[in-house]
RNA sequence: AGGGCUAUCGCCAAACGGUAAGGCAACGGACUCUGACUCCGUCAUUUCAAGGUUCGAAUCCUUGUAGCCCUGCCA
């Protein structure tokens, strides 16, 4: 194998084997870490690949685990589909599935010997006053009023607060770091809050929770996490993130590990990524569920007809680095294109059907054509379709008045109806419209299987259902859920979405031959390139269909000069 | 006296002082039983800007500019 691409290595990549040589870790350990509330999205479809790619890279470990220290969001049908998700992508992580919660043991030690040695106390002030004394941007904050209790004062304090002497919001324990820091998540950030709530998993055992600042860090260093990859937003809080563990003892200096290393989100154009606003749509019921095709989420992207590999291959070729970007959804539909394209077997559909037909075939004639599942692909073996009398093509397949190069359907002309007959149009009617209602042709029964015995050439090739024997079906175009530049929601808070996203074209046609092809009543069509079934009620992941037409019309008109 | 981060083709993204990879998109052309696929070709004398250092700068220095993030008892 000589075609070794040169690959260069990202720049966590870098970090992590500078890592190694320096002795900092000798074997890699990564982790997911959802919030179980709410489903994953595309955008933690590079988050969980890139981890699992790493610690796969470097003969690591990949842990999930679930990030579940705030009650007041967490449920356990997140939790589910959120395994769910992941096992589907393919990221394994052999067994160690891991709790956030089943830590608050640990935490909450960490957090008393934090008192003991004067590094968090217990503070009085409500929310309100803690936002007041942390000052500004730009001005510093004011020590807290509480910060000179005594160590024993804390520590009682702490007791009772875990103790449920206190009511939500009445104390926190805060970390003793600076009020005067320019990092505002140094000015002693509150790491417990009182919350008299039934947690997911640890039920009612606990009424005192540890904020995400302090917890995360523990986390990682109790799985022996040794690269902690989050995204850009949470550069501001690596040293407080620092600060726990060595204050901890969990390592020495910042240089050690775990170590928090940030990367940018994937944004794509066009789309609403992004869980809050996906949530949202869903909670308003502007789309119909976390799987709604228009969405971006794991569950969509599955329902569609994505692949695992598809979504590989898009993480990628998108990259890692730290510049905000918003990846071409084009690039997407790459992806699953060239994923399926020798993969899937095609079928044929018509998506705006027109009648044709063939005058001198015989009437209540059935043949059965034996037709390769995909040309590109012999393994993939072969089907029988039913030819008939009546038959129907796509509208766009057919023109009354051809512009130069169009070499599709037209009066006089001579096509191939793919993998059937050579067939010349004669006639056509409209309707008082002008619309074309009914096509006549005559076929070259010479021609079966789709080749002259002459030797005669035809230019185009389209595709055909038989009328009799083809299933309606219910094909609905996506189109992009948004217009980027917009926004999904306004300023004033009302939606900003595309009414068209959604186009349901009801009189498509497929083949007959499909198994259970009437459980699929709706279609996924990707962009210049074939269209995959909605799998959401079908026993099959997906099933291809040709080309027919692209949203931006598969044959663009010469500019009339 | 705010701090942190980022700026390379329409979109991602390499290049780590030695003379701007690659992919997507686009555009030509060839081929074709899917105007798909495939194939061939085109697509940054220039890296946010202006200075400076150097034989040599996207890379180093200076000064600007633009964008993103941070003032939750969310993560």
């Amino acid at each position: 194998m000589e075609n070794e691409e040169v690959v260069s290595k990202n720049f966590i990549e870098q970090i992590i084997e500078k890592d190694i040589e320096e002795g900092h870790c000798q074997e890699i350990h990564t982790r997911f870490p959802p919030e179980p509330n709410g489903y994953l999205h595309i955008g933690h479809a590079k988050a969980i690949l890139l981890n699992y790619g790493l610690a796969q890279k470097y003969n690591g470990k990949f842990n999930l685990r679930f990030d579940d220290t705030n009650p007041t969001k967490e449920k356990t049908e997140f939790v589910e589909a959120i395994e769910n998700d992941i096992a589907w992508l393919g990221a394994d992580w052999e067994g160690r599935l891991f709790f956030a919660s089943d830590y608050f043991q640990e935490m909450y030690e960490g957090a008393v010997k934090l008192i003991k040695k004067g590094k968090a106390y217990v503070s009085d002030l409500t929310a309100e006053q803690i936002r007041e004394y942390r000052g500004t941007l730009t001005e510093p904050g004011k020590e807290d009023p509480y910060a000179k209790r005594s160590i024993e004062e804390n520590l009682q304090l702490f007791e009772d607060m875990k103790n449920g002497k206190f009511a939500d919001g009445e104390k926190v324990l805060r970390a003793r770091i600076d009020m005067a820091s320019s990092n505002i998540n140094m000015r002693d950030p509150v790491i417990y809050r009182v919350a008299h709530m039934t947690h997911h998993r640890t039920g009612d055992k606990w009424c005192i929770y540890p904020m995400y600042d302090y917890a995360h860090p523990i986390e990682d260093a109790i799985e022996g996490i040794t690269h902690s990859i989050c995204t850009l937003e949470f550069e501001d809080h690596r040293p407080l993130y620092d600060w726990v563990l060595i204050e901890l003892g969990y390592k020495k200096d910042a240089s050690g590990t775990p170590k928090q290393i940030e990367f940018a989100k994937l944004y794509l154009t066009n789309v609403v990524t992004g869980k809050r606003y996906i949530k949202r749509l869903v909670e308003e019921g502007i789309v119909d569920g976390w799987d709604d095709p228009r969405l971006v989420s794991i569950a969509a992207l599955r329902r569609r007809g994505f692949t695992p590999e598809s979504i590989k291959l898009f993480v990628d070729l998108c990259g890692v680095a730290k510049a905000n970007s918003s990846v071409d959804y084009a690039m997407l539909e790459y992806c699953i294109r060239e994923d399926l394209k020798l993969k899937k077997s095609r079928m044929m559909a018509v998506l705006d059907p027109v009648k044709v037909v063939i005058d001198n075939y015989p009437e209540g004639e059935v043949e059965y054509l034996e037709v390769a599942n995909n040309l590109e692909n012999e393994e993939l073996g072969s089907r029988t379709v039913p030819f008939t009398r009546e038959i129907y093509i796509d509208r766009e397949d057919f023109m009354e008045e051809p512009p130069k190069k169009y070499f599709r359907m037209f009066p006089g002309n001579e096509v191939r109806l793919m993998n059937a007959y050579f067939v010349t149009c004669n006639s056509f009617i409209k309707d008082e419209t002008g619309k074309v209602t009914e096509i006549h042709c005559t076929y070259d029964p010479a021609s079966r299987g789709g080749n002259s015995p002459d030797g005669r050439k035809v230019k185009g090739t389209i595709q055909w259902v038989s009328a009799e024997y083809g299933i309606k079906a219910e094909i609905r175009l996506y189109e992009n859920l948004i217009d980027e530049e917009k926004g999904v929601y306004n300023e004033d808070g009302s939606l900003n979405l595309n009414p068209n996203s959604l186009t349901v074209l009801k009189d498509c046609v497929v083949e007959s031959n499909l198994a259970g092809a009437k459980a699929y009543d709706s279609f996924q069509f990707v962009r210049q390139g074939f269209f995959c079934v909605d799998a959401k009620d079908s026993t099959e992941d997906h099933l291809v269909f040709n080309r027919i037409v692209s949203l931006k019309s598969s044959f663009k008109l010469p500019d009339n000069k």
